[in-house]
DNA sequence: ATAATTTCTTAACCTAGGTTAAGTGCTCTA
DNA sequence: TAGAGCACTTAACCTAGGTTAAGAAATTAT
C-alpha cells in the first residue's frame, strides 16, 4: 500500500474541504495538520462506543465510517454514514462531554483524520477563521438534519429510499443494506420487500 | 401597553442569550443592537412563506412562533416551536439563499428581534466573535435534531409525547395541541386517542 | 476449499398509527 | 348573542411497515 499517497492525500483533503468555506494561509495550515493525525483503521474497528466521552472528531480521507445508537430493544439505528470528505463524531457528548449513545464503526477499511477536543479548542483560539468554519458546517449539517427529520414525519419508505439513491449512489453499493435500511427506518425484512417491489416496476 | 418595557426586556434578553456563549463589550452590544429591529407581531401574523427566499432570523422575545411544512397532501409539519429566548428561522433558505420550505408563523402575540441577513454578515466581519456564539447555537441545534431524528426511529408515538411534556413543559398549555400532535409526528386524531388513553392510567 | 458467520429474501401474520366521517364543543368576530 | 369557524373527540375501518421464523446466498475466517 503506498503508504506515502495516502498521507499526501489526506492532508490536501482536509485543507481543501476548510478551503471551501475559509482561506487558511499556509502557515496555519501547517499549523492546523500539526494538530491532527492521521490513522489506518480496519473495517469492524469501533472508534467510539455508546457511553463513552466523545473525545475526538473525525474528518474521513478514505473508506466508511457509520455512527449508530442501540436501543432498549437491541435494535440498532444508523444516525450517519461518512465516507471520502465527511465529518464524523458524537456531538453530543463532544461537547457535552458527558457521555454519549452513539458508536461510531469503520464498515470499510479507511483512513481517517484525528482531532482532539483539546487540539480543536486550541485552534480555535489560534486560528479564529476556524470558528466560522465549524460554523458552516454545524449549520450546513442541521439542514440536512432538518431536511431528513422532515421526510421522515411526511414522505413513505419508497420515497426515502430514492431520495437516499439519489443523494449518495455510491454508498448503495459499498455498504450493507441492512445498514441503508436503518438509516431510512425500515427494518431489514421491509427493506428488501420494497426492493423487490420496486424491481417490478 | 407599556412600550419601553417590553423594548428593554428584549435587548436585555437577546444580548443575555448571547453572553450565554461569548462575551461582548459594550460597545460590540451597542453595535449588535444598532444591526437589528424589534417588531410585535399579532397571532396568525406569517412571517415567512414556503416558495420565499429566507432573509432574516428571529430572536423570541415573547409570544410563540412555530416554523412548519406543507407536503403534497396539504398536510402541515411542524419543525420547530420558538417561544422566549429562542431563535428561529429556515435556515436553508437562509443559508443559500434559495427558496424555502418553510412558513414562521405566530402562535401567540410576540415581540420578535429581527435580524437580516446583510446585517448579520457586517456582523461578523465587525464582531468576529460572533461566529463562534452561532457556532455554538448551531451545534446545539444540530444536537437537538439528532435526538428528535433518532427518536421518531426508536420510541412510540407516546414516549415521544411523554419526552415533549418534560421537555418543554410550558408549551402544552399555550400552543393548540394539533400543533404538538405534527411536533411529535402523528395525527390529531391520534393524539386525542393517546391522550385519552394516557388519562386511563 | 470448507466451515462458520453474516447478510438477504420470502412469507404469514400482527399492530401502531392513519383515514374518514360525524358530532361536540370552543372562541372569535359581527 | 348569534353563528361561523376552528379545535377536539370518538369510532369504525384501513394500511404501511413490523415481527417472527426459516431458508438461501454471500462473506469471512480457517
Amino acid at each position: 500500500m503506498p503508504k506515502l499517497n495516502c498521507i499526501f492525500g489526506v492532508m490536501q483533503s482536509i485543507l481543501e474541504n476548510i478551503a471551501k468555506h475559509v482561506v487558511l494561509t499556509s502557515e496555519e495550515q501547517a499549523l492546523f495538520l500539526s494538530k491532527t493525525e492521521t490513522k489506518q483503521f480496519k473495517a469492524k474497528t469501533i472508534l467510539l462506543s455508546a457511553g463513552e466521552i466523545a473525545t475526538c472528531t473525525y474528518f474521513v480521507n478514505s473508506g466508511i465510517l457509520r455512527s449508530f445508537n442501540i436501543n432498549d430493544n437491541i435494535i440498532e439505528h444508523v444516525l450517519h454514514f461518512a465516507c471520502e470528505g465527511w465529518w464524523i463524531g458524537d456531538m453530543y457528548s463532544y461537547i457535552s462531554r458527558k457521555p454519549g449513545n452513539l458508536f461510531i464503526e469503520v464498515l470499510e477499511e479507511a483512513e481517517v483524520v484525528i482531532i482532539t477536543k483539546e487540539n480543536h479548542q486550541k485552534l480555535y483560539q489560534e486560528i479564529p477563521k476556524l470558528e466560522r468554519f465549524f460554523r458552516i458546517l454545524a449549520e450546513n449539517s442541521l439542514v440536512s438534519h432538518q431536511e431528513r427529520l422532515m421526510d421522515n414525519l411526511s414522505i413513505t419508505a419508497e420515497e426515502r429510499f430514492e431520495k437516499f439513491c439519489s443523494k449518495y449512489p455510491t454508498l448503495i453499493q459499498r455498504v450493507p443494506q441492512k445498514h441503508i435500511a436503518s438509516f431510512i427506518g425500515v427494518t431489514p425484512e421491509f427493506f428488501s420487500k420494497m426492493k423487490a417491489r420496486l424491481l417490478k416496476k
